[in-house]
DNA sequence: ATCATATATCACCATTTGGTGACATCTGTC
DNA sequence: GACAGATGTCACCAAATGGTGATATATGAT
């Protein structure tokens, strides 16, 4: 046996890499397996064809969203519960702009409802349920705020705006390109948080 | 001359019916010709391919985008510029849970950066706009507030919440099935709107 | 060394796609 | 009626796709 392990990472790393590049839709097993430089049949025998592929990719996703986290955890716990909502947008929106695999993911979540789809949602998911349970610790969102739902909007917003700037470069005829395009998205996402979770009297 | 005129609107008619039946992956001179029930060449022809017969969606997008919004124009002017912010996104939101096509074309385009979906983006932004210039009258954001960057953070929200619903059927944890999670979404929608146009003192 | 099995490659299939050239037919003009 | 241009259909092409059977090659156990 030659190196099946290595053969299977190969696969794996193939196939994010066609991903990342040309979308989920130059996805198939013939690009993946050109990619990886043997042949398809490999694919059908070790991940059961393209479904067990993205199974697989799924399976590194949250660990990898969970590194894009990484440097905020190491900025100390939040002092409140605005701020860590803050720091939850703030840092997916960085980590989408950073990586090109998770906006692509991203995209594919929205124009596809397959099953194939549906276990890259839930790592997704996953990967962001862990770490504000990480984070959290005893802070709890004011009362009278939906909060689920309100961040759901949040995250929503932060997406959408990510995918919008990758693709079109703005949105709603906001400019989405260079650094200080940015900063004010960063700060118009925290001034919404913000005025959001404001303890009212 | 058989009927031209009639042939060129079928074939735009039957664009329209396999992009939102099929979504955009499923697009193509073939499908579009056989769902006409005429030949590809004409797509040739007639418009020059398949980025002339997106095109001509486009044309007819903003129009359609206006038809969904007419209701809310018809309940009056709002009252303030967080109302007329809140009528937006809802009205928005509303026009994409019922119109499939237009959750296509969103979805389209945040996943292809090529020209060919350009068109589609502007002609949707058109629409937005033109609206808003209708309705805006003499309100203005509260100062201090960055009012185009929120907006398109808002409008973000909603549409990326509109595609998860079809898609996935539920967005970081929050279900989007029934009319009672979408009322849920609007109260939040509401309430985001109102604290981030509030009027501080 | 042998033999079964895991590993890897190749060749091939039917189907679909975008695209084009050749041909038939209709229609308005002269 | 004859003719030219517009309109419509058909057949075909190369390329790519998902999928599979047959076959070679290496590996480990006996």
């Amino acid at each position: 046996m030659r190196d099946r392990d290595g053969r299977e990472r190969a696969l794996v790393e193939a196939a994010k890499e066609v991903l990342a590049e040309d979308g989920f839709q130059g996805f198939g097993v013939n690009a993946v397996a050109r990619r990886a430089s043997c042949d398809k049949q490999l694919i059908y025998r070790y991940f059961g064809g393209v479904d067990g592929l993205v199974g697989a990719i799924g399976a590194e996703l949250a660990e990898r969203l969970r590194d894009h986290l990484a440097p905020l955890a190491a900025m100390g716990r939040p002092k409140s519960y605005t701020e860590l909502v803050q720091r939850m947008a703030l840092g997916l929106m960085q980590a989408l702009r950073e990586d090109l695999l998770l906006r692509r993911i991203a995209a594919w979540e929205v124009s596809d409802s397959s099953a194939l789809v549906k276990s890259l949602t839930a790592a997704r998911s996953r990967g962001m349920a862990l770490w504000v349970g990480e984070t959290r610790g005893e802070l709890a969102p004011p009362p009278g705020v939906d909060a689920p739902a309100m961040n759901a909007l949040i995250l929503s917003a932060v997406q959408h705006i990510a995918l919008s700037a990758a693709s079109a470069g703005e949105f709603a005829g906001v400019a989405l390109r260079d650094e200080s395009d940015w900063e004010r998205v960063r700060n118009a996402i925290k001034a919404m948080v913000n005025s959001v979770y404001v303890v009212r009297s």
